[in-house]
This record gives C-alpha cells, sequence and structure tokens, in this order.
DNA sequence: AACTTTACTGAAAATGATTTTCAATATTAA
DNA sequence: TTAATATTGAAAATCATTTTCAGTAAAGTT
C-alpha cells in the first residue's frame, strides 16, 4: 500500500465515522507516511510547524490517535516510558531491536517465538492474546 | 534472601552512600518486601497511610527509586503505560504474562526463548544486553 | 451559491504522574 | 552535645497529554 492509497483509506475511515479531512489533517498524516520511522508526537509536531507554522499540539495528537484508531498507526511504549508511533504494517505483527546507545530501532519478526510465547502462556493457563517484545543491546556501528 | 536482610543490606547501601537510614525509609522498604506483588507507588502510599499517617508521598517516590538504584526493586512498566515495582530477586531475569480482564501478573523465565532473542539480535548485527517480554491474555479464571 | 449542521481548530487551561524546591527537622559522626 | 548535612512534607514546578471553548471550516442540502 503506497501512500496515497493509505491517505485514501484514512479518508473513508474519516467519512464512514462523519469526520472531516482538513489541511492540517492532511499536512500530519502525509508528513507521518512520507517518513518510514518511529516518532515522537513532538518530533512530528516541530517538522509540520517548519511547512505549516499554524498547526497546533492538540491537532497533531488528536491526528495520530485516530490514525491509531484508524488502524493505520501503531503506538508503541518502550521501556524508558518514551512513546513513539508508527506506521502499521497491515497484519504483520512485529518486535523491536533498539540500540542503547544511538536509539536506533529495527524491526523483526519471528513465528518461533511467538509459537514459545503461546507456549509458555498456556502452561500457565493463559490463552494468548497478544504481546510485545523488545530487545536491548548495541548496534553493529555502536559496537565498533 | 529474606526481608530482615534485604532490609540490612539496603542499609549498607545508603551508608555506602552516605544516606540516612530513616523511620519513614523503614516503614516504605518494610512494607514493599513484605508484600510479594507488582505494587504502584500509589497503592504503596495509601497502605504505609493507614499505618503512618505522616509519611509524604515524595518520601515513597524518592524511597523506591533509591531501592531501584540499590538493586533491591525492579522498575517496570506495563503496555499501557502502568509502572509498578517489583522485588529483584537478584540475578534471575523473568518476564510477564498479563491478564487483560483482571490484570493479574504472573513471572515466568524461559532460557531458550533468550536463547533465541540473542540469535535473532545476533542476525541482525546487535550485541544483546538485556530484553523485556511481556505476554497479553487471559488467564484461567477469567476466561471461565 | 447560500444555508445549515456539526466537526475541527488553536490557545489556554486542566489533568495526572512525577520531580523539585525549600524551610524546618532528624540523623550521624565526631 | 555539637556540627554538618541529609531528609522530610507540603506546595510548587514540570512534563506529556487531554480537554475546554469560542471562533472557523467542511460537507451535505436546498
Amino acid at each position: 500500500m503506497n501512500n496515497v492509497n493509505i491517505i485514501e483509506s484514512f479518508k473513508r475511515y474519516l467519512k464512514k465515522r462523519g469526520l472531516k479531512w482538513t489541511w492540517q489533517r492532511e499536512a500530519i498524516v502525509s508528513l507521518f507516511f512520507a517518513k518510514d520511522v518511529h516518532v515522537s508526537t513532538e518530533e512530528l509536531y516541530y517538522e509540520i510547524r517548519k511547512e505549516s507554522p499554524k498547526v497546533g499540539y492538540s491537532t497533531v495528537y488528536r491526528t495520530l490517535r485516530l490514525l491509531v484508531e484508524a488502524g493505520l498507526a501503531l503506538e508503541s511504549r518502550f521501556g524508558d516510558g518514551v512513546v513513539l508511533f508508527e506506521q502499521s504494517h497491515k497484519g504483520k505483527h512485529h518486535d523491536h531491536l533498539i540500540c542503547l546507545k544511538c536509539g536506533k530501532i529495527i524491526e523483526f519478526e519471528n513465528s518461533k517465538i511467538e509459537e514459545m510465547q503461546k507456549e509458555i502462556a498456556a502452561a500457565k493457563g493463559f490463552q494468548m492474546e497478544s504481546h510485545k517484545l523488545e530487545i536491548y543491546g548495541y548496534c553493529r556501528e555502536c559496537r565498533e
């Protein structure tokens, strides 16, 4: 799904809920999907202000919330409490590898680990619904 | 390590750093180690006030922070941003199974998963230092 | 195109969790 | 007992996020 389609999909979501399409939402959503990294609300806000200085902080918060509700973005809370948003690549769950020095975040998916988690849950009488795995370490560049 | 020893160990830590032992710290630390569950600062504060109504909120925060610095407590941030403290059982890392309905938290450890995490990290050029795994689901009681 | 309804916006205020400040007090070592 | 200094509680400050509100803008309807 390319960015244009994602934006169309968001427009459809808004219409379905009786919500409106505004230039502020357009600016925020376009920028969010143009960047393919994890961003904080603050970062996104400052970047948008460079092009559109009249967009308010609350509008950025509100729009990111809408994107999450629409299923187009994911909100991740990292170990130290930092909240970052990322594009949701439909369906595929993934986990994160995080560099303790440079902060780089790499995504990965591993079905074997997921299987094992299900087993662990079952062994404790749990029915697993979801999970969250973060691996912290040092990336190649930062180790050298 | 029983509670008395943990408290002695905390006293030694304070002395080493030139810090002081007060009845407030005694009350907070004793209660914290008497309970063998994950607690929030707020919960601990209200429980302490039952016995010692003069202890302030900031003192509870400060003391929990000291316990973490001393390596006697762990601060865990759960998916929804809730921060809970737990006793650190020296050395053994463990992960959490969390019930989405009743909030029950069960600890587990699994060395095979840890191994796989190391492999995943290595495959991406990372040297793993630590990790955090949370499995969300429904416990036996809540499923019935 | 004008009208109507209702959602949206930004700024400021409010919130909730946590931290800091500060003057008074308590602990510790000498 | 004294002197030095860490600790305390209450209130204020901070930080991220949410809500309020009055004015504005979007979208459907005439």
